[in-house]
DNA sequence: CGGCGTTAG
DNA sequence: TATTCTAACGCCG
C-alpha cells in the first residue's frame, strides 16, 4: 500500500501570531524582523507583494516602509514558539505519527485516510487549527514528502484552492502538468546552487528534473539530489522522522546591539552564550566534550579592520556545568581576543555532544561521580527556578549584570500567552 | 576526521 | 549609521 504524507505549514507564520492579538493589523502590511532588528524573517502577504524579499536588511526597504506604511515587530520569540506548541498539539490529533519538521511546518502520515477523502480530511485539519490558535494553514497531500512540499507550493501562490491541496489520487499525467508549472528552484532540497547547475543542462521545472537521468544527478547533486529526483516520481525515499534527535553540534551566538572594543564586555558576552549553549544541552540531557568560541569584527564595514578567529577546547570530561564550561570559553577567549579591533559579534559552538547516560569516565582527570552529582543536582535546580520564575532569575557573575552589548528589540510585542503580567488587556 | 559547500526554515 | 540564527549532511583530501 501507497504512504500518503501531508504537510501542514503555517502561513506567514510570526505575522499570523503577531496578528491575533492586534486588530488594527488585520489586513495592513507587516514585517517582523531578526535580531537587532536588522533583517526581515517574515513579511505578511502584502509585503510579499511590494516585492520585499526574506532575509533582506532593513535599511535597503526604509522607504517602502515609510511609503506604504508598513508595520514593524521585532521577533517574539516565547510567542511563536508558544503558538507553535499548541499548533502542533492539534495537528496530533489528526495522525498517529507526527514530524515536526519546524516551528511552523509539520509533516503527518495520513496512511489510514482513503483516497477520496484526502480533500476533506485536509479541510477539516485546516478549519481545527484555525478554530482553536486563529492561525491559518496551508496543506499539502501526496505520496511523497517532496510532492506534498509542491503541493502547498500550489495552494499559497495560486488562488482558487483556500488553503488546501491532495495531489495524492492524481495520475501520472495531471501530475505532470502541475510539476511543468514549478520552477526547479522552487522544489524542496534543490537550492540557487543547484538550480544554478540544472539550468545549464536546460532543467527548468520540476517536472524536467522528475524525468532528468539520475546518475547525472548523483554525479552533480549527491544523493540528496537522486532521492529528491525519486520523490518527484512518486517513489517515497524520505521517511517521516517521528522521533525528536538530540542535537550534535549546539551554536549560541549574536551580533551585538553596537559593537564591543572592551575584554570584559566580551567576556560577558562569551559567558552569555555559553550559559545558554549550556541550558539547551541539559534539556536534551546531553554533556559537551568540545566548545568552540569565535569572534568578528563587522564583516560589512568594509574600510574598518578585520579580524575574526576562532578557538576549540577540548574539555578534561563531558559535562552540562554552566561554570567549568564558562571558564573552558573564557580561556579560548584570552587566547584569540586581540585588542585594537571593534567587534561586532561572539558566539560559543558545542561539539562532540554525547547523552549523559553514555558517560566516559576519565582516568587521569579530575573527574569524580560525587562532584558530577552535585553539579547536575545544582544545575537542575538553576534551571528549573529560571523555567518557573523567568530566565536569568539565577545566573552566573560571569555573565554580567548591564549587559549593554545585548540586541537591539525596540518592537517586541507582549508575551501575551507565557507571562501572566503580560497578558492583553483592553484598557 | 575536519573543513568546505549546500540547503533548509 | 544600518546586514539573522541555527542545524544537518555529503563530499573530499
Amino acid at each position: 500500500m501507497n504512504r500518503i504524507f501531508a504537510l501542514v505549514d503555517c502561513n506567514n507564520f510570526y505575522v499570523s501570531c503577531e496578528r491575533l492579538f492586534s486588530a488594527s493589523i488585520q489586513n495592513k502590511p507587516v514585517i517582523v524582523l531578526s535580531n537587532n532588528d536588522g533583517c526581515v524573517v517574515a513579511r505578511s502577504n502584502e509585503v510579499k507583494k511590494l516585492g520585499v524579499k526574506m532575509g533582506q536588511p532593513v535599511f535597503e526597504i526604509k522607504n517602502l516602509i515609510e511609503q506604504h506604511n508598513i508595520v514593524l515587530f521585532s521577533s517574539n520569540y516565547s510567542l511563536y514558539a508558544d503558538m507553535s506548541d499548541r499548533v502542533m498539539q492539534l495537528l496530533a490529533t489528526f495522525a498517529s505519527e507526527v514530524e515536526v519538521y519546524s516551528i511552523d511546518e509539520s509533516f503527518l502520515n495520513l496512511s489510514h485516510v482513503s483516497l477520496e477523502s484526502l480533500q476533506e480530511y485536509g479541510e477539516e485539519i485546516r478549519a481545527t487549527v484555525w478554530q482553536f490558535t486563529g492561525i491559518p494553514v496551508s496543506v499539502g497531500i501526496a505520496t511523497t514528502k517532496t510532492l506534498t512540499k509542491i503541493a502547498t507550493e500550489i495552494v499559497k501562490k495560486q488562488t482558487g484552492y483556500l488553503g488546501v491541496l491532495s495531489i495524492a489520487q492524481m495520475s501520472e499525467a495531471e501530475l505532470d502538468e502541475l510539476l511543468e508549472g514549478i520552477s526547479v528552484e522552487d522544489v524542496w532540497g534543490i537550492g540557487h546552487r543547484y538550480a544554478a547547475a540544472l539550468r545549464t543542462r536546460d532543467i527548468y521545472t520540476a517536472k524536467d528534473l522528475k524525468y532528468t537521468d539520475p546518475h547525472w544527478i548523483r554525479r552533480h547533486l549527491t544523493v540528496v539530489g537522486a532521492r529528491t529526483v525519486l520523490e518527484l516520481r512518486g517513489i517515497s525515499c524520505i521517511p517521516l522522522e517521528t522521533k525528536v534527535k538530540p542535537k550534535k553540534g549546539i551554536m549560541s551566538s549574536k551580533t551585538f546591539g553596537r559593537p564591543i572594543d572592551q575584554l570584559q564586555e566580551l567576556e560577558e558576552a562569551v559567558a552569555n552564550y555559553t550559559a545558554r549553549a549550556a541550558e539547551k544541552l541539559r534539556d536534551q540531557d546531553s554533556l559537551v566534550l568540545c566548545i568552540n568560541v569565535f569572534i568578528q569584527t563587522n564583516v560589512f564595514q568594509k574600510d574598518a579592520p578585520q579580524y575574526s578567529k576562532s578557538l576549540s577546547k577540548m574539555l578534561p570530561f563531558p559535562t552540562a556545568f554552566t561554570p567549568d564550561l564558562i571558564s573552558a570559553a573564557l580561556e579560548a577567549l584570552h587566547s584569540i581576543y586581540q585588542p585594537g579591533y571593534s567587534f561586532k559579534k561572539a558566539g560559543v559552538y558545542f561539539s562532540k555532544i554525547v547523552s549523559q547516560e553514555s558517560i566516559q569516565f576519565d582516568l587521569f582527570g579530575n573527574f569524580t561521580v560525587e562532584g558530577h552529582v552535585k553539579k547536575t543536582k545544582l544545575m537542575c535546580v538553576v534551571d528549573l527556578l529560571n523555567r518557573l520564575l523567568g530566565r536569568d532569575t539565577l545566573f552566573f557573575g560571569a555573565q554580567g549584570i548591564s549587559r549593554e552589548w545585548k540586541m537591539r528589540q525596540e518592537r517586541r510585542s507582549p508575551r501575551y500567552t507565557t507571562q501572566w503580567s503580560e497578558l492583553l488587556s483592553t484598557t
